[in-house]
DNA sequence: AACACGATGGACT
DNA sequence: GTCCATCGTGTTA
C-alpha cells in the first residue's frame, strides 16, 4: 500500500468523549513525514470532573489546546525533557484529550531508530510517551496542530483492533483515589508494544 | 516573585 | 529495586 493511499481521521472522529475516543484510537496511525506508527496504548484525560487531567484548575495557557477544538495536538513538557503527545476531544469549550502512550513502528524503522538514539527493534523503542513524541520529532510548539488536516502530524485510518485490554492510568497518584483507579487505559491486547502490560486485563 | 513538582526514561545497585 | 536529569508551568504568597 503506497503511503498515499492512507486517510485522514475526520474532525468528527475526535467531537467525542475521550474514553470513546481512546478505544477507537488503537490500531490508528501517526504519521510523520516518512515515519508512521500504529498506536499501540492510550489513556484518556476526561471532562469534567477528572482530577488526573491538565485542565483541572481550568483553561492555561499551556493547557489550552485540550479546550480547543477536537483533533488537535496537545504537546506539553514532562519533567523538562519529555514531549508528550495527546489529541484533543469533545467539543470545543471541553478541556479533554487523549495521551497517546506506545506505538508500533509501520514505516521508517531506521529513522525512528536515528530519532530515538536507540538500536533496538523490540518495544523499548517506542512504548511509553516521551519515546513517541520523540519518534514523532515533536515539541511543545505542536500545540494546536489539527492531525485531520494534510501535512505535518497526520492521523490516518486504519482497521479495528480486536480485543482491548484497560487498567489504571499511569504516573497520575496525586489524582482522587477515582479517577486513580478508574481504567481509563486502553491498550491493544496480544501485542507487546505496551509501556506497563501490569495491571490492563481484557474488558 | 518565588517555588515545588510532574500523564518519564535511562542508568545504575 | 533506587536515583535523578531538567525546566516550564501553575500555585501560592
Amino acid at each position: 500500500m503506497a503511503a498515499d493511499d492512507y486517510r485522514l481521521l475526520q474532525r468528527s472522529f475526535f467531537a467525542r468523549d475521550a474514553l470513546d475516543v481512546a478505544r477507537d484510537l488503537l490500531g490508528k496511525l501517526l504519521r510523520r513525514d516518512g515515519v508512521i506508527v500504529r498506536i499501540t496504548e492510550v489513556e484518556a484525560y476526561r471532562h469534567p470532573n477528572d482530577s488526573a487531567n491538565h485542565c483541572r484548575f481550568g483553561l492555561t495557557e499551556r493547557n489550552a489546546a485540550m479546550w480547543g477544538p477536537p483533533g488537535r495536538a496537545y504537546v506539553y513538557l514532562c519533567y523538562g525533557i519529555h514531549n508528550m503527545l495527546n489529541l484533543s476531544t469533545n467539543e470545543e469549550g471541553e478541556g479533554a484529550a487523549v495521551l497517546i502512550r506506545s506505538a508500533e513502528p509501520v514505516l521508517g524503522l531506521t529513522e525512528i531508530q536515528r530519532r530515538r538514539g536507540a538500536t533496538t527493534t523490540g518495544p523499548t523503542l517506542l512504548t511509553g510517551p516521551g519515546k513517541v513524541g520523540q519518534a514523532l520529532q515533536l515539541d511543545t510548539s505542536w500545540s494546536h496542530h489539527p492531525v485531520t488536516e494534510p501535512g505535518g502530524l497526520e492521523a490516518l485510518d486504519a482497521p479495528a483492533v480486536g480485543e482491548i485490554l484497560a487498567g489504571p492510568r499511569v504516573g497520575i497518584d496525586f489524582a482522587a483515589p477515582a479517577d486513580r483507579d478508574a481504567p481509563w487505559r486502553l491498550a491493544v491486547a496480544g501485542t507487546k508494544w505496551v509501556s506497563a502490560p501490569k495491571g490492563l486485563r481484557p474488558v
